[in-house]
DNA sequence: TTGTACGCGTTATCAG
DNA sequence: CTGATAACGCGTACAA
């Protein structure tokens, strides 16, 4: 059992016959090196198969070189919503050509504050995307007063950081709705996510601009978690509840899943008596019978911008007069389900 | 423009009036200190807000206090698949309550291995879970080769690691066939992921042995990526070769969910004249009309294993007579579509 | 039980 | 352009 010598800079100056502040001006290139000292420490360090400790030089340099990704989670599965998995994919994507390393966290609701602020700060990480924030708790404001730069995905439900990227979510309720009013519906029932996210006030809002736009009156509308079986509850409550409705807004198409199987175990033909629309172009909504329409909500995309604001910030690239939100535009997707 | 000054042990140790060795040993608890002493340590800190800086922490202690979840990207969308959300969430889950963080490493199959090797490497990361492992590449072996404790979710292709966790994929593949056998199918097709990965192999084989254990010839074989998409073209390649099936085991759910559409299309009646099963039991699986039929295969479990193992072996709690793989019963959930 | 002093591997600041 | 040398913040033998 001998111990290990890990290479180090030392060794890789030894090799090279230099000091080592010249090997790491030559390795990082933060310094004044003459061409042919440069290639020979490279050569060294090639040869010794150095590479640096990532320790010792977040905490010589104070740079993490790492950001988070947080994601509060407040229901069990909320993985389970492409959305997010699409995200991750989108962030994952961009830092992966940079020296960022990704730390993805996972908040729960009722652990402390204070084990998300120790994450969020400088020495840990550098910068943080947060996704899918919730509106109240400790945790928003945890995060709120962290001390490294912050880009949201999804506008932020308090706060006044202008440092995200969104979709348009009053659009996607009301491109959605206008499309359900187009094709005849009069009786728009609207199933929505939780109470205390922006998207679900915005899609939530749009709805509402969109029929009263055009005089008519709301359907019912029930607010229930971003899963399919939240879509399920939220149906039957619906249905229970003897409201009358011809056509259904879902904010998400695993929530509309739950909605057609619902209305389909009721012996309601989709789209003939009962018209629905999702939120999300999920593959899930691909496998529905029929396929479901939805309006696009363009995970990547929220996540690719989130990231480069992230690290045009962090490269100091970022003029104060260039932060401002970034706003994506929502698409109609027309299948069968409308 | 003020330099914050942070609040490091020395502070905390000055103002509970104790040397910094003292304050340490009485936060981390790595050594004798008084009662009075401790409560008065913990009340400076807390009062000062302290919290360690990681990388400094990491650098002394040679400790990164981090694991890795490494998920290899072949395929443009992998984690479109639900497997990989729940491995996500699981491995979180169990990290969540300790003080590890989670770095995610989603490599690319082009990518130099150097880069992965950097980071699974002592004083970066502690250890690492490595799942939806491809045979074939230099990233494996890469993986391999790295001095940090590695737990695998799936049987590793080559190597000879016994730290890992997986279903019993044979029984997968062996308990699909064999429903499809009793309902009656005799002509079972198999449309199955790509080639280097030992959960299709496992699966194929079971798939395989549980025809030539009914005396039943083999269906038609495909491989594709496991995504929806994958699931079509296998589906449309065998349905325009003209080779008879009258039963489809699609190695995932995803892979089922583009079949069937693929099978409707066609004019194909499920389960009346095509039965299908799929594996994972996702939400996707239940949005398909009819529902699908599918085996288990326990991700968040598995998560949760490997994750347990790779902790009981960073806290030394592991003899090396314990290490030895930890293989998952697969179940039959029946719905409607076989 | 507590304090002193050194080391962890890099980067950064100076002289030269 | 290069080489000493001082931080960076914390853990930890060792001595008191």
């Amino acid at each position: 059992m001998s111990k290990v010598h890990r290479v180090t800079l030392d060794d890789v100056a030894q090799a090279a016959g230099v000091a080592r502040a010249t090997a790491s001006r030559a390795l990082t290139g933060s310094g004044p090196v003459s061409q042919t000292t440069r290639t020979r420490v490279e050569a060294a360090a090639a040869q010794l198969r150095f590479s640096p400790h990532q320790a010792a030089r977040a905490l010589a340099s104070s740079q993490a070189q790492a950001i988070a990704l947080v994601i509060p989670e407040p229901d069990a599965f909320i993985l389970g919503d492409p959305f997010l998995s699409y995200v991750i994919m989108g962030v994952s994507e961009v830092f992966h050509d940079t020296t960022y390393q990704l730390i993805l966290v996972i908040a729960h609701p009722d652990d402390p504050p204070t084990k998300i602020s120790q994450v969020l700060r400088p020495g840990y990480v550098d910068g943080a995307i947060v996704v899918s924030q919730h509106g109240s708790g400790q945790i928003a404001q945890a995060i709120d007063e962290a001390e490294i730069p912050i880009v949201y995905i999804g506008r932020p439900w308090s706060g006044q950081s202008l440092l995200y990227v969104d979709v348009d979510n009053r659009a996607v309720g009301h491109i959605a709705t206008a499309h359900l009013l187009r094709q005849g519906s009069r009786r728009i029932a609207c199933i929505a996510g939780p109470v205390d996210m922006s998207p679900v006030d915005d899609r939530t809002s749009g709805w509402r601009a969109a029929l009263s736009a055009a005089g008519v009156e709301p359907g019912p509308l029930r607010h229930s978690p971003f899963t399919a079986s939240g879509g399920e509850v939220s149906m039957r409550s619906i249905l229970e509840s003897g409201e009358p409705f011809d056509a259904v807004f879902a904010q998400s198409d695993l929530m509309a899943a739950g909605a057609v199987r619902v209305l389909t175990e009721a012996d309601l033909d989709v789209p003939g008596q009962v018209r629905v629309v999702g939120v999300d172009d999920a593959e899930v909504g691909r496998a529905t019978s029929p396929p479901l329409t939805s309006v696009t909500n363009p995970a990547e995309e929220l996540a690719r911008g989130a990231s480069h604001m992230l690290l045009s910030i962090l490269d100091g690239e970022m003029s104060s007069e260039q932060i401002h939100p970034q706003i994506l535009n929502p698409r109609l997707i027309v299948r069968e389900s409308a």
